[in-house]
RNA sequence: GGGCGGUUAGCUCAGUUGGGAGAGCAUCUCGUUUACACCGAGAGGGUCGGGGGUUCGAGCCCCUCACCGCCCA
């Protein structure tokens, strides 16, 4: 006898163990499989499972189980990323809190030991958690960014990009991360409205002829300013363009240019440029040739040294090394001193934030690694206009172009130790002075040759190579850490030539954009592995990611692999809480998907998010809603157990196209039909529709009326009907099983084992194929049966019979058919809506309740039990709503446009309906009539 | 300021070529009939945000307004 209910945690894990000992999760070796491929969106390495990760897991899992079950060969590609800074920063709060020395103390080599010994004790528990999802990954194929595979392709894209042209060094302005003193991305930048001041500043002209006053959001970089700007066509200043400002406090001299950047409505229409720290004046000075003045450190602080861009000299000496909110005090301060402050305005500001150190990001320039994102992006555009690649909801592909058509330059490199390092080496550069009438040779290495390679070997020839055009050989020595390192070597052996490696590494995302491809093996491995999964077949993944991941994945991957990376992509919602608010550990409202695990079970949970995963809306997660979906799976337990009760079991030669009793040619049907919605579903990514096809038979279909429908017929007499029942019964639970197994992999498993010897495990048999098993007539039979039942009970609830009587109903006007139904179902409709007996008749006994089935009306005798005042009033009820329909039908048919535009099939539709309607509204009126003077 | 999405039953949400408004939860009534009270039977509840338009016909298509949310500047 079976538990009487299912326990998830006594079954979860070993349900788990025993896919993964029996290889089921690997892809089938079978060359006449569909090929199905999935890679996982990498989590973080430091990452710990969230309801979002139990999302988008959930939905490839089940994705993957389906197409296993179709017969695919199936790989779901499993790792995760080294994650740059959230890794180096978790490792260098645990040194702190160790007490140990800091990163830079420690030294490069000795910190990145470090950070491996962390990951190998620590790092990638998601993976583990997502075990208990239930993840149908292949773990035996498990990567991670920084493997040597993956390295390797890394260094062969980098070299290959530069050599194309599409990777570069240049010297912009970057989002500068002051905290972790790194470069970072624009998207890495979270621009918050606080509340901030706009400082009016009067600005004097040179020549004394008076003022021009500008505002500023940011004082500090007043030092920085390289002009003022008025609009070209703003006729206030015209007079103005072309004459010098003595800069106060920097104590220089600056120009009045025109640009069309000055919007003359904001403030007075002058505004000063400081090219080297803001974006919009990068551009502006660009314009107007204007000279790049940085004022700030890379801490953010005021130059205390000179950094040869001449900003040092502006700076009064006393606040050298000031941090910058500092500065912005002083300069406010010595400005109102000097008379120069005009007005100080409140203001809100949208300030840029780092989404991971929280502190103000500063636009620095500095020298950077760069990708031609706009030359890929032309190809990857491309491919999803012209539907190589598909979104699901399609709707994605609009911000997918926005942000590809007006994509920046991508700046690949990084600040910091973990990650991949740049594959280029410098070294110092030959140049040739002419001296005395004779041409002389001299290393410089101020501004260094770079060579680029996957090697060092590699860069050292192709060093060698450059200095051969000089007519040189010099000793290549190498590779030294830092530049001053190598110019020490150098200027020790005059005779060599040190070469420096790039001290940075690259943007995490760099090594994802290739995860496609790299996690397959690619540049080496088996080229089958790589032709056989790539392109993959679909990507999921949360919209939020579009341009960090997707994008990127899609230009390497056409660019390196000439395929778009995978043909649809899938892009489901966010989590949010019950309450629709974005969860987050400072509200407190974050609900952890493995609590919910505990607490109701996998499957449970995992039935939650798919059945919300309606396209294009957040998902609102509760407690509520998972315990529903838990009791949905002891439901179907219970059915299982009611099967294994009565000894419901599919014969080896079962064969249900055979089967002749109408219940049973029903519900095969009904399972035909849920087979077809769900694969509709699945394949279209709709998976809450699938989800809920698969609820609704288990539940309301097979549940609620197949198995009582069954109930007279297991237990009956009926010999032949019996064993039928009971095979057709255990036949269509093994559907539902399979059914649900994509969604509720662990209840289904159990069951499956529980319920029958089998020759393989749940997870690896057939999907459902039951094309040809659909039935109208015992559909329409059924649909009759199951009305004629629901009617009654609604008499009888309607007029109070105790829920324990057995009462007669009689059927007056039936047809023959519907003689025969009655008589057919006899004992089915008996006992379900609890009837003494059925007769018909050709009139209604006095004292009945009545109501009409089709043609017949139905009458439950009701003497001594029934309230005619209260049976008046429902009939009424019932007749007044039924003259609103004949009224809106007929309104309809006698409108000559509708008969004449709408389509046949419609109006005949309509026609029936009408008919219907008349029909009973005859008979309920004549019921009336029976009822008048009672 | 630009773009995208949303507004349907008390709550959360489905509603795919425009043709009788649905589900789950909650509420109310009844019920322990040997699968299941994590259950069963039944009921109530919506001018589909407002306005206008196209159409024989609009929750669905178009315009407009209001409110909410997200992304980008």
């Amino acid at each position: 006898m079976m538990d009487k209910t299912f326990n998830p945690q006594d079954a979860e894990t070993r349900i788990y163990e025993a896919w993964e000992q029996a290889g089921a999760f690997q892809p089938i070796d079978d060359d006449n499989a569909e090929a199905f491929s999935i890679v996982i969106p990498p989590p973080n390495v430091t990452g710990r499972l969230h309801i979002g990760h139990a999302l988008n897991n959930t939905l490839q899992d089940t994705l993957v189980r389906y197409k296993r079950m179709l017969g695919c060969s199936v790989l779901w590609q499993p790792g995760t990323d080294h994650a740059g800074i959230a890794t180096q920063m978790v490792v260098e709060r645990q040194l702190s809190q160790e007490g140990n020395i800091s990163r830079r103390d420690m030294g490069r080599d000795a910190f990145i030991e470090r950070v491996w010994k962390w990951k190998e004790e620590s790092g990638g528990a998601i993976l583990q958690q997502l075990r208990r999802l239930g993840a149908s990954c292949d773990w035996s194929r498990e990567r991670f960014t920084l493997d040597e595979g993956l390295s390797k392709a890394v260094l062969k894209v980098f070299v290959e990009l530069h050599e194309q042209g599409l990777i570069y060094r240049d010297k912009r302005l970057v989002n500068w991360d002051p905290h972790f003193q790194t470069a970072i991305s624009d998207l890495e930048v979270e621009n918050k409205e606080t509340q901030g001041h706009f400082w009016h500043f009067a600005y004097p002209l040179a020549d004394g002829s008076g003022e021009l006053v500008v505002a500023t959001t940011r004082p500090e970089t007043v030092l920085g300013d390289c002009a003022v700007a008025v609009h070209p066509d703003d006729e206030r200043y015209q007079h103005l363009i072309g004459k010098m400002i003595k800069l106060p406090i920097a104590d220089v001299e600056i120009p009045v240019v025109a640009d069309e950047h000055a919007d003359p409505e904001q403030g007075t229409g002058c505004v000063k440029i400081t090219p080297a720290h803001d974006f919009n004046d990068f551009e502006v000075g660009k314009r107007n040739n204007l000279p790049l003045i940085n004022i700030l450190d890379r801490e953010a602080r005021l130059l205390s040294e000179d950094d040869g861009m001449g900003g040092l000299a502006r700076i009064p000496a006393e606040w050298r090394g000031m941090d910058r909110f500092e500065a912005r005090k002083a300069l406010v301060a010595k400005m109102e001193e000097l008379g120069f402050l005009r007005e100080v305005e409140d203001k809100t500001i949208q300030q840029p934030y780092g989404d991971r150190s929280g502190v103000v990001i500063e636009p620095w320039l500095t020298d950077q690694w760069y990708v031609n994102a706009g030359e890929l992006a032309k190809e990857a555009i491309a491919a999803v206009e012209d539907g190589r690649t598909t979104f699901h909801p399609k709707t994605w592909e609009k911000t997918y172009f926005e942000w590809m058509r007006n994509i920046q330059p991508w700046c690949v490199s990084r600040q910091l130790w973990w990650g991949h390092r740049i594959p280029a080496w410098y070294g110092p550069s030959y140049q040739v002075e002419e001296r005395d009438g004779e041409r002389h040779l001299a290393l410089d290495h101020s501004s260094p040759q770079t060579f680029v390679a996957e090697s060092f070997e590699d860069a050292e020839t192709k060093a060698r190579a450059y200095y051969r055009e000089f007519g040189l050989e010099p000793e290549v020595v190498g590779e030294f850490e830092t530049a001053r390192e190598a110019e020490e070597a150098n200027s020790a052996a005059p005779r060599a030539v040190a070469l420096w490696r790039d001290e940075d590494v690259l943007d995490t995302w760099f090594s994802s954009a290739l995860w496609p491809f790299s996690t397959l093996g690619w540049p080496d491995d088996t080229p089958e592995v790589v032709e056989k999964f790539y392109p993959t077949s679909v990507l999921i993944t949360a919209f939020d990611i579009i341009f960090f991941w997707v994008a990127r994945m899609m230009m390497q991957g056409l660019h390196f692999m000439k395929e778009a990376p995978f043909k649809d992509v899938y892009i489901h919602a966010l989590v949010r809480d019950e309450k629709g608010q974005k969860m987050s550990k400072s509200k407190g409202n974050v609900i952890d998907p493995l609590e919910l695990i505990d607490e109701y079970g996998a499957d449970a949970v995992r039935f939650t998010l798919a059945a919300q995963a309606g396209q294009g809306r957040d998902i609102r997660m509760s407690k509520e809603r998972v315990e529903g979906y838990r009791n949905f799976g002891t439901k179907l337990w219970n059915a299982a157990r009611f099967c294994e009760m009565n000894e419901c079991v599919t014969p080896p030669d079962f064969d249900p196209k055979s089967v002749t009793n109408t219940v049973n040619k029903w519900i095969l049907s009904e399972a035909a039909a849920t087979v077809k919605a769900i694969n509709a579903g699945l394949d279209g990514f709709r998976f809450n529709d699938a989800a809920a096809a698969a609820y609704r038979f288990t539940w309301n279909v097979f549940c609620d009326w197949h198995l009582e429908l069954a109930k007279p017929l297991l237990q009956g007499e009926d010999e032949a009907a019996k064993a039928e029942t009971r095979a057709t019964t255990a036949y269509v639970l093994d559907q539902a099983l399979k059914m649900l197994h994509p969604f509720m992999p662990f209840v289904t498993e159990e069951l499956w084992q529980q319920t029958g010897q089998r020759d393989t495990q749940l997870i690896t048999a057939s999907w459902p194929q039951l094309d040809g098993l659909e039935n109208a007539d015992a559909t329409a039979e059924m649909g009759w049966l199951i009305e004629l039942i629901t009617d009654i009970r609604r008499l009888r609830s309607e007029m109070n019979v105790p829920a324990g009587a057995q009462i007669p109903l009689i059927a007056v006007g039936a047809s023959a058919e519907t003689a025969a139904r009655l008589e057919r179902h006899q004992a089915l409709i008996q006992r379900m809506a609890r009837l003494a007996d059925i007769g018909v008749s050709d009139t209604v006994p006095p004292a009945s309740a009545q109501t009409v089935l089709g043609e017949a009306t139905l009458a439950l005798p009701l003497e001594g039990v029934i309230d005619f005042a209260a049976e008046r009033a429902r009939i009424e009820k019932e007749l007044s709503k039924l003259d609103g329909e004949i009224m809106r039908l007929e309104k309809k048919l006698g409108n000559e446009k509708f008969v004449a535009n709408a389509p046949e099939a419609v109006v005949a539709e309509q026609r029936e309906k009408l008919d219907d309607y008349k029909n009973q509204k005859t008979k309920m009126g004549e019921a009336l009539e029976r009822l008048q003077g009672m």
